[in-house]
DNA sequence: CCGAATCCACAACGATACTG
DNA sequence: CAGTATCGTTGTGGATTCGG
């Protein structure tokens, strides 16, 4: 999965790690909502009840979690207007913008191979 | 999130239809485990046993689960030759080699935001 | 060797109620 | 409006066992 190694002191703990950090981060993002959030937000900017609202079937506990998790990884930065009642607003990152791309290359591919995965289903039966 | 339509008689049912499929194999494909069944497979064609060894930590179970749903969404092909004892091998389809790409960019994105990640984390604290 | 079924522990999720 | 805590239910994954 690791192609280039770190200047400096590559070495295998690194390259373990990376990759260790890759699947976890993967995990994070694409789950059930990571990649409908990132769409979102990858179009406005938004508040908490705007995503919420944008989000068909999302329960506002999912949504808060999914959120911390988010910006936890620095995907997704979060403000916060002191002001009442609160306005939360949350953006996408440099790094979640170019997390973007991939969501999109899913999609994209979603869309060429439709067909085909909707055949092969068809073929597998139940 | 789709960006083109089909021609012939686009319609707003194709595009959810299309939005949701691709949600639903985003879901398969970027779990736990399955990049590093596709990352594996993109090396060469594996036996169900060359793949429980290649994959640290996977259960019998959960490898068994994700190569069918793989196969279902025809994302792999699986080979059996009639020997005794079986022998079953795996392989990329073309939609699954292209999907490769998805998994890669994804490594590289993961790599090369390493470093951001880690701050984030440590700026967020526990 | 491959894979399906069973059982069981535990994490994920939804609903609800409560705070700032 | 935004977020957290709790609780009850559901689902998911691991260990084991049996069958092809």
């Amino acid at each position: 999965m690791v192609t280039k190694q770190f200047e400096g002191s590559p070495n295998d703990a690194d390259l373990t790690r990376a990759d260790s950090l890759a699947r976890e981060i993967f995990s994070d993002v694409a789950n059930k909502w990571g990649p409908l959030i990132i769409g979102l937000l990858g179009e406005s900017t938004l508040r908490f009840g705007e995503l919420r609202d944008g989000i068909e079937g999302i329960s506002h506990k999912m949504l808060a979690q999914n959120l911390r998790t988010l910006e936890r990884n620095g995907l997704v930065d979060r403000t916060v207007y002191a002001t009442v009642p609160p306005r939360v607003e949350y953006t996408l990152t440099e790094p979640g913008r170019a997390l973007l791309e991939t969501v999109h290359g899913m999609c994209g591919w979603t869309q060429q191979y439709l067909g085909h995965i909707e055949d092969s289903r068809r073929r597998f039966g139940a």
